[in-house]
DNA sequence: GCGGTTCTGGACTGTAAAGTCCGTAATCAC
DNA sequence: GTGATTACGGACTTTACAGTCCAGAACCGC
């Protein structure tokens, strides 16, 4: 080794991350990442391989992040219906006040990428996989439990709530209107119920 | 008038639409949008100006048609609840077999455009609220006849359709599995229960 | 300090994109 | 038919993009 790099790969990553997430994939130009990460174009190539590798790097970062932030909600010591509440809660805030009409990352490069590039589609597939599971172990934990019925079908409701909070995560992206978002997010939550 | 045009506009329009549905709006060039119309780019430019508005053009006639097929499939006779499962089932046969990976088109727009162009957003917004109208048209109408509680909020639950609906078609275009979308919507569905 | 190695900034290249323009062709009113 | 008008095809212009290259800078082991 020589010259040591002069950043954090992580916090390039994120930055990174956010432009993509707020413009999409084709819309995010390499002068954006630059400006955003404050690399030159040779330092970007150099450490992540060309703009498709970025954003692949970029989506492992998300799905990490996202499910150890799903994990922690779920893990909370509360009923695990009112965990998922508390999440989606959460989620709605964001929508509302956070950076407006950014969606879900994995969503978006869904909704943009999975019809032509199979590494994304691959990776999207996997994250999406990923969020599923870790709901399904919280809805088994609430089935041994009692908090929902010992014949409830924890498969299908775990991709329900993945399919559930993508659609409210789009449809926010689309009018980010708390009140409507509310309205849905009660009628997920009672889709928990016996 | 003088010499009146080679194209029917709307048969244009529905390729363009496949083009721009396939692709999305940043990857579908105007070489693209040629060739599948058939169109020369000035014929394109003098007949709808500009990408933009051949978009929203495109978007105009997709929500119609699809407002037209929600109706359709709600006003058949028999209980709405079994009609909105026929409706999500053709979904799902669409996304399984159809061309795939297509996704929902005001999805797509949403996903790719809501947070950077204004009028696409407001498009996207109008046919979601359109959808949602129809929705809570038919739940009205099943609240009467009793088919569902008499208590029920069909504004919510509409609502909750839209989203659902959108999450299952983003969930499918991202893996297009029939047991996967199956379960999504049998819970969908059992929210329509008292 | 010094040689070898890796990083950095910015200029450069080739390509593909959106949108324009113009000569020519087709049609209508008369 | 003739002239006015509109449509068509395709070449053209400009701009912006992803990716490359290189000269020089910073650092490591010694």
């Amino acid at each position: 080794m020589a010259r040591p790099r002069e950043f954090a790969v992580d916090t390039v990553l994120e930055r990174a991350m956010n432009v993509f997430w707020a413009k999409g994939y084709e819309a995010a130009s390499l002068d954006d990442l630059c400006a955003a990460t404050g690399l030159g174009r040779s330092s970007l190539y150099a450490a992540f391989g060309d703009k498709q590798e970025l954003l692949l790097r970029t989506l492992d970062r998300y799905e990490k992040q996202g499910i150890a932030r799903i994990t922690a909600a779920l893990g909370r010591p509360v009923p695990v219906r009112e965990a998922i509440a508390g999440f989606i809660d959460e989620l709605i805030d964001r929508i509302v006040v956070g950076p407006g009409r950014r969606g879900c990352f994995v969503g978006n490069c869904a909704a943009e990428l999975s019809r032509r590039d199979r590494k994304v589609a691959t990776r999207v597939r996997r994250s999406m996989k990923c969020v599923e599971a870790t709901f399904r172990v919280a809805l088994v934990r609430a089935r041994k439990r009692g908090e929902i019925g010992p014949d409830a079908d924890v498969d299908a409701l775990a991709r329900f709530l993945v399919a559930g909070i993508q659609g409210l995560r789009l449809v926010g992206k689309a009018n980010p209107d708390r009140a409507a978002l509310k309205d849905i997010a009660s009628v997920i939550l009672r889709c928990l119920n016996p």
